[in-house]
DNA sequence: CTCAGTTTGGACTATCCCCTCCAATCGTGG
DNA sequence: CCACGATTGGAGGGGATAGTCCAAACTGAG
């Protein structure tokens, strides 16, 4: 007897959730109708419903946790080697031409501009996802001994959401460049106690 | 002979665009509609499309106009006497209680996180902002005799725009108040040199 | 094969929303 | 007071959108 969803449901929920992140990521959560993705999605009104029950609200949060699993799976391959300096520096790099490559069209962009204040369920997700990155970065942090990992990570945390919504907002990637550069300074060489 | 606007119309022009900020700030700018604003204005169809043209589009521009103007007001007490470490912690807490007390509810957390996307002139209003409120950072870390007084600058603000905007999606001020610690320490004293 | 449960197509409704338009009123300079 | 432009009220069009519903097609476990 068949029990939930079967291995093609699964894909075609699949399909409509990345059909509407990538739209929304586009064009912003506002400006994606339903229509739009079961159109990008080539799927029918039914199956939209079928498979998000609450409608609009249900696929948002959908979208909002396929997104800020694909924040963290692209900071996987640096995150579990920030213990040297050099490592610290390489992950600053990817992070950079990351944003730079996605422009204004980024997941972490929509989850924290758009996404976290729209429900209380993708309110959520968003802060599951600061936490889980802010851990990464202080353990990080830590192993590189320096003073107040914590505060640090959180710091630099607080720098990339800054950076990267007013890349959004501006198209500059001045301030993600300046501000990763001044909230890695106590991790450099010889920068290791922040004062008082 | 009358030329323009009279003052009754230029109030009620006004009255337009505060009501439509301020249910913007409440509900965002994507569920507020034109009929939301006219009802919160006790102004009518026609006097939104008398002072706004272009209709919505033009309405979202003098909002961010509004707002942007709003931000600044708030921080002019405080961005012309930056030149001691004590008048910077002064700055510090005045900009902490101001956004606790805002709380998802600021005229900048709208700018960053929603309209500065919306079209090539919010873009503008916002992008001016940011330019602005960093050229009066600057001043005063100049005046303070830090190094890299424009990077030191820039940083602090791109640490306001994170925690802000961490502050509208997640509702934990945390983010604000330890990024600003951090990124004020360069003005603290003996903090002088960020080092490399 | 059988058949219950899953998946799908698509018509239909009800609502909301942006904007247009015309006529009435106001208020002000001359 | 007159005339003219600014201001206002509100009805109505056109179109988009979220969500409902039912019946058909498919799938896989027994």
């Amino acid at each position: 007897m068949n029990r939930g969803m079967t291995a093609k449901g699964a894909a075609t929920r699949g399909r409509i959730v990345e059909a509407a992140a990538q739209l929304i990521r586009e064009h912003g959560a506002a400006d994606t109708s339903l229509d739009d993705v079961r159109a990008a999605s080539a799927t029918s009104k039914s199956q939209l419903f079928h498979y998000f029950p609450e409608g609009r609200a249900d696929l948002l949060v959908a979208v909002a946790e396929h997104e800020a699993a694909q924040v963290i799976s692209a900071q996987m391959p640096w995150l579990d080697d920030l213990t040297t300096w050099e490592s610290w520096q390489s992950w600053r790099g990817a992070v950079l031409r990351h944003y730079v490559e996605l422009g204004d069209r980024c997941p972490l962009g929509v989850l924290t501009a758009e996404l976290g204040k729209s429900s209380p369920q993708t309110r959520t997700v968003v802060s599951r996802l600061y936490d889980t990155w802010e851990a990464a970065l202080a353990r990080g942090a830590q192993a590189k001994g320096i003073d107040r990992p914590f505060e640090v990570a959180r710091h630099i945390l607080v720098t990339i959401q800054g950076g990267v919504v007013m890349l959004r907002a501006t198209g500059r990637v001045a301030y993600l460049e300046t501000g990763l550069d001044a909230a890695l300074t106590p991790l450099a060489p010889g920068g290791s106690s922040p004062r008082l």
